[in-house]
RNA sequence: GGCGGCGUAGCUCAGUUGGUUAGAGCACACGGCUCAUACCCGUGACGUCGGUGGUUCGAGUCCACCCGCCGCUACCA
């Protein structure tokens, strides 16, 4: 019987695509928690994984002509190594839906839960898309057609496995309102209540059409089906039915970390599933929220995805972790911009951070030729043991309470009082004034400080914890959370100031791509615009301007005189009578003395420049929206 | 449609059980400092607290209605 394991999991990914920083955005959360306990020293279990099986994942494969299991392994590689590996993540058990342990598991649970009537066999009914070969639920369809092809489907009844969800309705619904925290954030579990109050139907947990999936045991004409092989795995990694001293340890889990989009499979069917075998329900399942672009959401399918290793190859893993883990607050959702990712770290971790450890070591060189001073105890104000003692505190609440970006101002509120506190002391001018036993205290306060603060930060960055330490004079790695309590006696340590810990990021907003959010307006803005199909009616070169011609172009109800830089794109000759967007309603503005009453809408790319036109023939004057 | 939530400075958000001049961070302006990564520190400006009408001595904070936005409303991982 081993001491008590804390144990947090993931969601396991459905490796069809590649991951995006969303997928990361959950691990990375997770990770700093699991990292943090084992700095408090609990004992932890910290598992994700990735869920293989099912009808897209048997799709894609043959498509590329290959088995589902050759499709999927590379793409399951690729998210270990270089992915997680490179994100830190620090996961104790990797854990896939199509190893034996896993099949073993689920088939064990199925076979019992049929054994005591839990599972029992009914007829499906479905709808089926001949030509994508999918099936989908009623509501799903659109318009009564394939949601992928828009094709009409047939209806199709099989023979199916049920789970009789019904059966522990009411056991459930009692179980969260005893369990405040159970599902969190509130409002996920309020959503969960109403969810369970309309009414539960039994659900279907098998199919006959996937062959890519775990056989119902002796049945094996159907498969195990979606949520009742994914949701296992957590028995699975925590040893159910396989490794007895791990699973008295570990479950029930601590922390299920979810997406919000699948709170309702792990706050309804998964405890169920509990609940029929017999087994406690996890502590808390916790609902984050999305990490948008800007304001849209992050999907493949959206063309939007932003890649993770893109993301660390050009600003760093630390950057990157901490941006993630600081910037989306709690439960809420968080909005992904690159501008937002280099001004969080060109300002805490530049500005503030990094620059704070670059004078303090500057300070102590220059000051104490590099030893670092000793404290007496008996004169310092204790401004910075005072702070440093309230923060200890906040990150140990704000941890326990999966609130990881408020761990995170804690600490930098600490940094921040810090910076201050030089401002405050001027250690420049106690020595002038050779107040040797204040500036030794004032210097003392600082290096002890940092120290700390390379404590604090450990579960939550990777590298600059023992950058810090090392510029300090520190050559111990940071073991204990314990490690950041003020009075470190540093005798016989001396600084080694290196290159700043993060260079701050020089970045112009108009190079990059793809965060065009960023800027997101409302349609009343997009309105104020005025633009028109015009003819043009002339056009002329502009003496004196290479780039420049003179058009008239008629709107409808008058010719208007625009300037336009499209020389090197377009002869005047080709343009005469070519229908056009102009701008109609831009201050008009002066170029080499003509006067330019609007603009012309064009496309360029590399170079290249395309007027923009209507396809067909309109009306002078039509409005264009 | 049903249930729930949100709308507070240019941006992201805090605002406890209703109570003196509505806050923080970022951005902006000005000033200071020089140990430091053009950094840091200070000061300042900016808000009809979505709208209207109530309750109250007093409402961002309670009630009603209205406008706008969002989440959930089952078998996709």
């Amino acid at each position: 019987m081993g001491e008590s394991v804390w144990y947090i999991t993931t969601p396991i990914y459905y490796p069809s695509d590649s991951l995006h920083v969303g997928h990361a955005y959950t691990t990375v959360a997770a990770d700093a928690l699991a990292r943090y306990h084992r700095l408090v020293g609990d004992r932890v279990l910290f598992v994700t994984g990735t869920d293989e099986h099912g009808q897209k994942i048997q799709k894609k494969a043959l498509e590329k002509g290959q088995k589902p299991l050759e499709f999927v392994t590379p793409i399951v590689k690729f998210i270990r190594d270089p992915l997680w590996k490179r994100l830190g993540i620090s996961y104790d058990d990797f854990i896939r839906t199509t190893e034996d342990r896993h099949r073993h598991v689920v088939q064990q649970i199925f076979q019992r839960l049929v054994e005591q009537g839990d599972i029992y066999k009914g007829i499906y009914e479905g709808w089926y898309c001949l030509p994508d070969e999918s099936y989908w639920t009623e509501s799903k369809l659109v318009d009564g057609n394939c949601p992928d092809c828009g094709r009409p489907v047939e209806k199709v009844t099989q023979e199916s496995y049920f789970f009789r969800l019904s059966h522990y309705q009411n056991r459930l619904h009692q179980y969260i309102l005893d369990h405040p925290e159970f599902i969190q954030p509130t409002s996920r579990r309020h959503e969960m209540l109403n969810f369970i109050e309309a009414g539960l139907e039994d659900l279907s947990v098998s199919r006959m059409g996937v062959s890519w999936g775990i056989p119902v045991p002796g049945d094996p004409d159907h498969v195990i089906y979606v949520w009742f092989d994914a949701l296992t795995n957590y028995l699975t990694a925590a040893g159910y039915l396989h490794d007895t001293d791990l699973f008295q340890s570990a479950w029930p889990a601590n922390v299920h970390l979810v997406g919000k989009e699948i709170v309702r499979f792990h706050t309804v069917i998964w405890p169920i599933i509990l609940m029929a075998l017999d087994l406690p329900l996890p502590d808390r399942v916790f609902g984050h929220g999305w990490l948008l672009i800007g304001q849209a959401k992050m999907g493949k399918s959206l063309g939007n995805a932003v890649d993770p290793v893109e993301l660390f190859d050009r600003y760093g893993v630390d950057p990157l972790r901490h941006y993630l883990l600081r910037e989306v607050p709690f439960g809420a959702d968080g909005s992904y911009t690159e501008a937002a990712l280099v001004l969080r770290t060109n300002v805490d971790l530049a500005n503030d951070l990094g620059n704070l450890l670059s004078r303090t070591t500057a300070m102590i060189d220059r000051f104490h030729q590099g030893t670092v001073p000793s404290l007496d105890v008996g004169s310092d104000d204790g401004v910075l043991a005072k702070e440093a003692a309230l923060v200890y505190r906040e990150v140990e609440t704000f941890m326990n309470n999966l609130a990881i970006s408020d761990a995170l101002t804690s600490i930098f509120r600490l940094i921040n009082r810090a910076n201050k506190y030089i401002e405050e002391q001027k250690p420049w001018d106690l020595a002038k004034r050779h107040d040797g036993v204040a500036l030794d205290n004032v210097l003392y306060g600082l290096w002890e400080t940092l120290r700390i603060v390379s404590v604090l930060l450990t579960p939550f960055l990777l590298e600059a914890p023992n950058r810090i330490r090392k510029q300090l004079g520190l050559t111990e790695p940071v073991l204990q959370y314990r490690e950041a309590l003020f009075g470190f006696n540093p005798s016989g340590l001396s600084v080694r100031r290196e290159g700043p810990l993060f260079p701050r990021i020089e970045w112009k907003e108009s190079v990059t791509a793809g965060d065009d959010t960023d800027h997101a307006i409302g349609v009343e803005d997009f309105r104020k615009l005025d633009f028109r199909v015009g003819t043009i009616r002339t056009a002329e070169i502009v003496p004196g301007a290479d780039r420049l011609l003179k058009l008239t172009v008629f709107d409808g109800s008058r010719d208007r005189t625009i300037v336009s830089g499209i020389r090197l794109h377009y002869a005047p000759a080709d343009l005469i009578g070519q229908q056009v967007v102009v701008v109609a309603n831009l201050k008009p503005a002066t170029f080499k003395g003509i006067v330019s009453e609007g603009m012309l809408l064009a496309g360029s790319h590399e170079g290249e420049l395309s007027l923009v036109a209507p396809i067909r023939p309109l009306p002078e004057g039509a409005p264009v929206k």
